[in-house]
DNA sequence: TTGAAAGCGTTACCAC
DNA sequence: GTGGTAACGCTTTCAA
């Protein structure tokens, strides 16, 4: 690793002094005669000059770094979320270091503790659990934060909107003419999935409709929502429509509906919450409530760049995409 | 952002110099009395200080990061391969800095360049197309670079062994005694798709099977897939199997089917390479020569970390994983 | 076994 | 408009 010239070499070259060859390379603080500027680029030009972050970082107490922690790199939506922050931080400007924290609160905290060790200028995290512990010694730090996708009060947060994405799915159905309804997913907290599994009901209850409230405690095992629909689909034939609160829960419940002789999307109505590219390429495709990803991902970029005084919680609303396993037959 | 304690004052609340703190921060270079030891970690803990890895990175010129390009961190096979690569990053003590390449050479070119200009220790790659334009400025940056799944000749590369997995996919469906299979995917450069490809036609050629091939030129878009096996499915009906050489291709291929009216598993069958998480829930379950992404990331890092003089490429093989799109009915 | 001090490459203050 | 130079916080040589 053949350590490059350094700006003395430049400074050498161009005739002039470290600190004239800073204020060219930085546009300032001062003022820079017109030729002295040239010369210096023209020495950065012949050296092939490149600046050293390190010490720029060091002396400037500012990486260019930003951190983002996720419960799982490789989970589809995690995964559409960590290019959308990617995309946005490069466009600006910023590298982003990346962790998983394997859905394990000990975990988590010991990627942000190393995101911290490595002095990123900022910290974005999808909480794995409860946000709290994790916010707390952000918090301490002293670190701009945003929560990404599960949100926490009194801490900057951007997610979806996913009461009312819940009310979308709901409602979607509901137009399909079906009486009788499934709700994959439930919770009290503010999770995505509960929130979305309010909605959902809300919209259902308030149009008096029987609703099968299908827990699934460990919402990320696919698994999980693909034993539940199995057990509902033999025990409650009148269920006509299941209402899944995210792709995975929809993942299961389309395999149990398969399995179970059910064609989904003729006999059996599917729609779900996130939307990931996933949806459009099952069989049938998926009818989906919609995360704006990239917008997300800008919006928390944005927002841990400029941090405000009083930190807000944003939502962006997510869209219905009608696909093949509402019933739906989409054009095209 | 307050700036935690530095490294004179818990020199200065252990009654010692900052060297000897850094020779107990560090075991060495040079040996310390226990009970000085003892006041420095006693210090270091009152004060809770943490070392600053930005003024020890520019000192040693490492700063503990590695970087990694792939073309999409979204898709779910690259998706995994970060995880898999994070893990043994993480594990070792190693942050990882990730970039997209959109599957552009100017933009994978411009990530490399972002991690050079982090001054990362090592890059990870996986190229988007031809390695050649992006190992040159590497090699002549001098970092220790190690290409992922698309290997260069020249270039120390991790990847799966993909002539081999082409022939397990072509040999399984020959066991089920199919005559006509076509092939989803074709090539004939060292990329995995190529190799995949020419190992399971050397098979099915060697057993003289006739074979339909499908060349896909835009193998990363699972469009291109679908129309494909479409047009097949339509005029060639002899065609009783596919062989697709990624889990993008099968995914289009088994969109197509299904719309075709063929029941995949039963009188059509898929076999897939790749093996992401997603084979598993697909419906039917895709039966894929799966990628052992754990070994392939921990082979990556431990390679880039321990370099030898002479670049090798280690191919990791595959292995057939029997699901229902094969017609296989495993047991469970 | 310990400590003073010289850097690592930048930035930016202060003087000219 | 320009140039010395003192930091940033650490590691490690060299001398004691």
């Amino acid at each position: 690793m053949a350590t490059g010239p350094t700006i003395r070499d430049v400074a050498a070259r161009a005739g002039t002094s470290t600190a004239v060859v800073s204020y060219v390379l930085n546009d300032g603080p001062r003022p820079v005669a017109p030729a002295t500027r040239a010369r210096v680029l023209d020495a950065v030009a012949d050296l092939g000059y490149r600046r050293n972050n390190l010490a720029r970082a060091l002396r400037a107490n500012r990486t260019g770094t930003i951190g983002l922690v996720v419960p799982d790199l490789a989970k589809p939506f995690f995964a559409e979320l960590v290019r959308a922050v990617e995309d946005a931080a490069f466009t600006r400007g910023f590298r982003l270091l990346v962790g998983s924290a394997h859905f394990d609160a000990g975990r988590e905290g010991e990627q942000l503790q190393a995101l911290l060790d490595a002095r990123v200028d900022a910290i974005l995290l999808a909480p794995s659990q409860d946000p709290a512990p994790a916010v707390t010694p952000l918090r301490r730090a002293g670190i701009p934060h945003v929560l990404v996708h599960r949100t926490h009060p009194g801490t900057a947060g951007v997610a979806g909107d996913d009461t009312d994405a819940g009310r979308q799915a709901a409602a979607h159905l509901l137009g399909h003419g079906h009486h009788h309804i499934a709700l994959l997913g439930a919770g009290t907290g503010d999770d995505p999935v509960s929130l979305r599994a309010r909605g959902a009901d809300a919209v259902l209850t308030e149009h008096d409709r029987p609703v099968s409230r299908l827990a699934c405690p460990f919402p990320n095992l696919r698994d999980d929502a693909y034993l539940a629909t199995r057990a509902l689909l033999a025990s409650q034939p009148q269920v006509t429509a299941i209402c899944a609160t995210t792709d995975e829960h929809a993942l299961g419940a389309l395999r149990a509906a398969t399995e179970a002789g059910r064609r989904t999307g003729d006999d059996l109505a599917l729609v779900s919450i996130d939307g990931t590219a996933l949806a459009a390429y099952l069989t049938p495709a998926l009818t989906a409530v919609t995360t704006p990803f990239d917008a997300i991902g800008t919006d928390a970029i944005d927002t841990i760049l400029n941090p405000t005084s009083t930190p807000t919680i944003r939502r962006h609303p997510l869209t219905l995409t009608t696909r093949r396993s509402c019933g739906c037959r989409p054009t095209g």
